[in-house]
RNA sequence: GGGCAGUUACCCAAGUGGCCAAAGGGGACUGACUGUAAAUCAGUUGGCAAAAGCCUUCGGAGGUUCGAAUCCUUCACUGCCCA
């Protein structure tokens, strides 16, 4: 149960006790668990923080059990919610189905593609009626959503709580009760959704209540906050083996046991003697958290990736140098060191440029540039700030 | 349906006629230092412009005023209280 937090001891025993029964019930009826999680098909860009369920589900497969990708695309039919000041449009049936393959796509660099089953909640939950809906809305009161955290918080706040949102867990609920799950896999957030709407509703439908796996959240590059798109804390799995390099060491040393924990292969073990050498001081940070990108770039990547990646980071920021790759750009006669800049596109705006100029952010072949208005002096390696590069020519 | 309060930049949030491109915090970016893109410290953070300055932005649309984020009208949205 690595990675786990019920925030509760004895919802974790449990739980752990449940999980212990109910592999004894299946293995006695020669079937593997059905283990699911749900995910939103709004976006296609998945990043480090959504694999952490699926690494949990992964575990699942490689024991052998059968394991269920719900896409939630009725949810994104409807339009969630939880962002109402962005009014995020209703996705299309096309839209629902592109992201949800993209999505899929990048999920079985995680998951074995053999073996995971893909559904659409939208198959069961276009077919229920507004009485079904009632009768399944009848199960929870609204003091139960009321005193759950996150409605709690926006309740105190003043802040809008629309009564659709209630809806969500009695959804995710009822894909549980429609899959005859086992096992349930989900961050903290889905606390409230998985142990008290989806186990009722599996209750109140005869079903035996699934088993709720609760992960922890992982934050972000800030260290902060949970890791997310928005937010601009996120390490896209899509990124660079570089970049993904370069922003794991960029997050600060008190988030490494969260990262350890939630997005590597390590075992237990292993982390506990990672954690009692930082401690000591046997091991120093920087090590644990270059062999911490180095293992995370490798399950994106490969061994090679990580590895090359390490070399890239240790030569621009160890040893000052440049990268081996880098962009080209062609000098046009006239371009002022601003004008490439801003072509180039180094800097956001040409405002932008002059303020990187006039904090010495600026450098050709190592040479402070000082004068954004001079005639660009001669084609060569143009930086940026530490990490932005282009080759001009 | 009625009364009251609110809507400010990437996010939170101050600002109630000119000193407001708009305090503060977070985030992001740059620099110094370092152990790294950690920590710490300093700076920057709408656009155009060499600069003076000009332009766009304080929910939308109008209006008052020499001058509006600030006042008025109206529309939209949100919260609270009453029904």
């Amino acid at each position: 149960m690595q990675g786990t937090e019920y925030g509760d001891e004895e919802l974790k025993k449990n739980m752990a006790n449940e999980l212990r029964q109910r592999l004894i019930e299946a293995a006695s009826e020669h079937r593997p668990l059905r283990v699911y999680c749900g995910f939103d098909p709004r976006t296609s860009d998945l990043h480090l923080g959504h694999t952490v369920p699926m690494r949990k589900l992964r575990q699942f497969q490689e024991l052998g059990h059968e394991v269920t990708f719900v896409v939630g695309s009725f949810t994104s039919l409807i339009g969630d919610p939880s962002d109402k000041d962005k009014l995020r449009p209703r996705l299309t049936q096309e839209q629902v189905e592109f992201n949800a393959r993209t999505y899929a796509e990048q999920a079985y660099k995680i998951l074995d593609r053999s073996q995971t089953r893909i559904r659409f909640n939208s198959e069961w939950l276009s077919e229920l009626t507004f009485a079904e809906v009632i009768e399944l809305a009848s199960n929870f009161t609204l003091q139960q959503f009321i005193t759950r955290e996150n409605f709690r918080k926006r309740w105190d706040n003043g802040d809008p709580i629309y009564l659709h949102e209630t809806f969500y867990a009695i959804m995710q609920g009822y894909d549980a009760h429609a899959l005859k799950t086992d096992v349930q896999v989900g961050g903290t957030d889905q606390l409230f959704n998985i142990v008290t709407a989806a186990r009722k509703i599996m209750a109140s439908q005869g079903d035996k209540p699934n088993i709720a796996i609760i992960l922890g959240i992982l934050p972000g590059t800030d260290g902060e906050v949970k890791m997310s798109k928005s937010l601009g804390n996120h390490i896209p799995l899509l990124s660079t083996p570089e970049d993904m390099y370069g922003k794991i060491m960029s997050v600060p040393d008190k988030a490494m046991g969260s990262f350890m924990r939630l997005v590597t292969r390590w075992t237990p073990d292993r982390i506990a003697g990672i954690e009692a050498g930082l401690k000591s001081g046997a091991l120093h940070p920087r090590d644990a958290k270059m062999s911490l990108a180095r293992e995370i770039v490798s399950i994106y990547h490969s061994d090679q990736g990580a590895a090359q990646a390490e070399d890239a980071f240790k030569k621009v920021f160890q040893q000052k140098d440049i990268p081996d790759d880098m962009p080209d750009f062609s000098l046009q006669p006239g371009q002022t060191v601003l004008d490439v800049l801003a072509a180039a596109g180094l800097v956001a705006s040409k405002s932008d440029g002059r303020r990187m100029i006039e904090q010495n952010g600026v450098k050709l072949d190592g040479e402070i540039l000082e004068k954004f208005d001079a005639p660009f002096p001669h084609p060569g390696v143009l930086q940026v700030g530490k990490r932005r590069f282009v080759r001009v020519k």
